[in-house]
DNA sequence: CCCTTCCATAGGGGATGCCTATCGCGATCA
DNA sequence: TGATCGCGATAGGCATCCCCTATGGAAGGG
């Protein structure tokens, strides 16, 4: 059975006559009547009755031609959603993104998206960046904004680095900045109560890390919470916090944000998928648009 | 697109495997890795994600899926309901007969013949010959038990004899017999009201032509009804009917039949389908346990 | 570092689809 | 009744397609 001869067979049958049945399909009539031929032959049952000017369907072409009417259908469906999908009519788009770049970056650059193709969905899981790069190799998570470098655990990622943010420490306005309102270090910080993360964020990690590596523990007055969550502890006047830069102009007053100086800390941002599985191609989109 | 590139990319998406997927199909691996891009290079898009060890769906996989199994599964409910019917395991006969085969011969044959094929829907319409034989011509009916000769007014129709009937001079037994209980003749019905059958009986065309060949014009008591109702008349006294042997015997008690002597009249039942468009395979079947 | 696994590519042979030309058969009409 | 017309079937040639075997090439595993 092919889908050429069921295209014959349902034209003839619309038409009840060989001739134009093959002008309406831009075919020789032999051509036509051959292909109906094989697919009767196929089936083991005339599918026309060829009456002389009376062609008619025979009951197997009567139980046959709802069938390929269907089965034509699908196959223009077929056609017809992967064209779409191609021209990114439709589709869905599965991002991860750390809380810093979920409210900074990238509500502007989703709508900027949304207006181009607006038939993409777009699902944003946000999460710590060791989340997010385990739920990339999971498949669950199409691109994903993450911190570099990559754990040595990370499955084969492709990255493309975006940005590089500086670390500050941020701190209620109602009470006098640490440090004393000079310059700061990571070592000022050992005098700090903090307001610490919960475990997952990388932000966590970079912090501890950075403050073992100046040879003391962190002290933390409260731990576990969400970025929202943190600012507003900080607000609160129950401890510094080292933040991505750009979330301080988003998280409005009653917050002052110190730069440190010495060795400064920094995050580099970037896109990331697998590189085994090519990502859709609405993903492919996203990712030209962040990072062209 | 072809029906066996939608086979070929079932299989890869089912064994995730394209070495597995080409044993599975029976095949040699490059033809069925041939045909998926033939099938990837008509959609303009990939449909696999050939990672190394981890063949995986693409979006636009995802969506020809589904489609690909239900046309594959159209296609062979296609080609049982075809066989289905060649097997006579389903279908249908839309049989016509005189209201006398119907009560005579034709019970029998329709328990025999539903009994070997209990799948035919069997569909009689019971009627006038000349009202048989227009419905064949519309293709109404597949095929009809008639009377012959046909009409000349008949289209061209194929038909069997079957079987040859006398026709009887039925008459209530509470009444003398007509002719006076000797030989009787059509001659002797010049004395004697009938009971006459509607228009479109041939047995009424077949009665008054008779009569008139005998050279008089027949009386009718009552005139107009169907074979149960012409036979109800006869028994209450009426008056008599010409009618075939065969429906006497199952017509009850209270009646009698009398053989025409002289020049007897008979009528031949006949098996018709058109002769142009060859009846469906039920039909077919039911000729042959009728003929045969 | 070699070997295995697995998909892609190359090239040849048989089958298949479409073409033009022609036949056969009813129907129509003079 | 014979010529013509309409329409589907058949015949034969040509291009294409599909499947085959052989081989390439890249990614893991021992």
């Amino acid at each position: 059975m092919q889908f050429q001869q069921l295209v014959y067979f349902v034209a003839v049958a619309e038409t009840r006559h060989f001739t134009r049945a093959a002008e309406r399909e831009h075919v020789a009539q032999p051509s036509l009547s051959q292909q109906i031929k094989a697919l009767e032959r196929e089936l083991g049952a005339e599918l026309f009755s060829r009456a002389r000017g009376n062609i008619a369907l025979t009951d197997a072409g009567e139980a046959l031609l709802p069938l390929a009417r269907r089965i034509l259908a699908d196959a223009d469906t077929a056609r017809l959603e992967v064209q779409e999908l191609l021209q990114l009519r439709r589709g869905r788009v599965r991002l991860g993104a750390t809380p810093s770049v979920c409210t900074g970056m990238l509500p502007e650059v989703l709508r900027a998206f949304h207006t181009a193709h607006p038939g993409i969905e777009l699902l944003i899981e946000e999460g710590g960046s060791l989340d997010l790069v385990r739920e990339l190799a999971r498949g669950v998570l199409d691109l994903a904004l993450i911190v570099l470098p990559l754990p040595p655990s990370a499955p084969p990622l492709t990255t493309v680095e975006l940005l590089t943010e500086d670390l500050v420490v941020v701190s209620s306005r109602e009470l006098p900045p640490p440090g004393g309102g000079g310059e700061l270090t990571i070592a000022d910080l050992r005098e700090e109560p903090m307001v610490m993360f919960r475990h997952g964020y990388d932000l966590r990690d970079l912090t501890v890390g950075a403050c073992r590596a100046a040879g003391f523990e962190p002290v933390f007055t409260v731990e576990g919470g969400e970025m929202d969550a943190v600012l507003g502890f900080v607000r609160a006047g129950l401890g510094v916090a080292v933040v991505p830069e750009m979330v301080v102009a988003h998280a409005g007053p009653g917050l002052r944000a110190t730069p440190l100086t010495g060795s400064p800390l920094r995050r580099t941002i970037a896109l990331a998928h697998r590189t085994d599985v090519a990502p859709p191609r609405a993903a492919r989109e996203l990712k030209r648009i962040l990072v062209g």
